[in-house]
DNA sequence: AAGTGGTCTAGACCACCTT
DNA sequence: AGGTGGTCTAGACCACTTC
């Protein structure tokens, strides 16, 4: 006998939950109708409500549930399309671009930021917040490093966390100049996260929720000029790579 | 007062415990290191199992363990980078291909897919397996689709699951079977899902595993010729999207 | 056989939203 | 105030790996 066989043993109980709630979905519900609570679905399936929220757990991970606190379970709509792609030629804040600018730092960066960029340990960066919807949705945040070396010069006089309005209207100024400078590139990466308090917060979820974080490289003349940290919502998106054809 | 505040109330224990036992992962402990067993972990940290399972399993989410019944929790090394961009006139299969064909199948594809394809309701097609490992460990593993109208022909003379071997040549046949055709243009889309018992197994985890999916459409004259779902462990691999500089 | 993580239970209380 | 999902407990047993 080769490898073959397997023969698992007994299924999990919330396994087979997922299983017969996954069809109930697609035959009972319509989308956006609220589900019974969980100490109901738990009696009526004859389990320990620990074990109904297993399933529910993995449900909402594949996006066909969405659960919120005080309010109730509903049946998700298909997630929301979101394009990543971008012009290997192309800054962010571009014409096209469908992000807005909430805010602005200048601060210590991450730590595997840091390493990306190449900047000296204790080294500020500008940091560029953005925010971006879909649907009525939140559907991601971002935050934009850009050391000052790289910009050509202090952008502003302002030390640090000014008022909002100012700060939105800096980190424009810093995508601006980011224009100036010719793009030899262009590097990304996508790997699951989970949400920290702050992006948690700004996407309407728990903190820990899971998360598709969108690292991007902008190199110039050779360098890593910027990095971009975009964090997407799992559960409600997904993310789409247009090469595009024609 | 605006919509600011947020106020947050206390953090969940698990939440705390996950930020402790992140810093230790850095400061006490080498990749590859055993941790101690859940019930010694939880009653050092002075709460119950299913608590300090909470903060493991956001941990191994994470990338930053992991863990294997019957064995222990260990360090994980940093996530296996795997390049998942292709230039956009590239069949699978070609020369510069990381994968490994370990399979055939004329079978009915998923709705999902079918949809993609456009094919009739019950209409069979060509599912090419295919398997893709990295720094010794599984990867991914991809179900390629093909219908057989967009194939000129039939393949083989083999209506289904023949011998291992043979579908595997069979396999082989259909990829370069596809490499004639022109290609229009390649549609990428990556989202989270969970792995179902028979990916699970391939990619040596359990079932409802986190992965990352990534969904490919070949379009050839204006239609989608072959739809791959290919399904990578979320807990150890980090996509890279090049967009080549030069 | 012993040790590990995975599953499951039957409670309890808390944080949040709606009314 | 009442209802919802989120957190937490203190057990028990099971499946798997290793010795």
């Amino acid at each position: 006998m080769g490898t073959t066989h397997v023969e698992q043993g007994v299924e999990p109980k919330h396994r087979q939950l997922k299983t017969v709630l996954s069809e109930a979905l697609e035959t009972e519900f319509a989308v956006g109708q609220v589900l019974p609570n969980e100490r109901e679905l738990a009696a009526r399936f004859g389990v320990a409500r620990a074990t109904l929220r297993q399933a529910l757990e993995q449900l909402e991970l594949d996006g066909r549930l969405q659960r919120r606190r005080g309010v109730g379970t509903t049946v998700a709509p298909p997630r929301t399309v979101v394009d990543v792609s971008a012009s290997p030629d192309a800054w962010p804040g571009g014409p096209d671009d469908d992000w807005e600018v909430t805010g602005r730092m200048r601060a210590l960066p991450p730590l595997t930021v840091a390493r990306l960029l190449g900047t000296a340990p204790g080294e500020l960066v500008e940091t560029v917040h953005r925010y971006r919807g879909g649907d009525g949705r939140p559907v991601a945040v971002e935050l934009l490093h850009v050391p000052q070396s790289r910009l050509g010069g202090t952008v502003s006089t302002e030390p640090a966390g000014g008022a909002a309005a100012e700060d939105v209207e800096e980190g424009r100024r810093v995508l601006r100049r980011l224009q100036r400078f010719a793009l030899d590139g262009l590097d990304r990466s996508v790997e699951l996260g989970s949400a920290t308090d702050v992006d948690a917060g700004r996407l309407g979820r728990l903190p820990g929720a899971p998360v598709l974080v969108v690292t991007s490289q902008y190199v110039v003349a050779g360098k890593v000029a910027a990095v971009g940290v975009a964090t997407y919502r799992a559960d409600t998106c997904r993310l789409t790579i247009g090469d595009r054809h024609s």
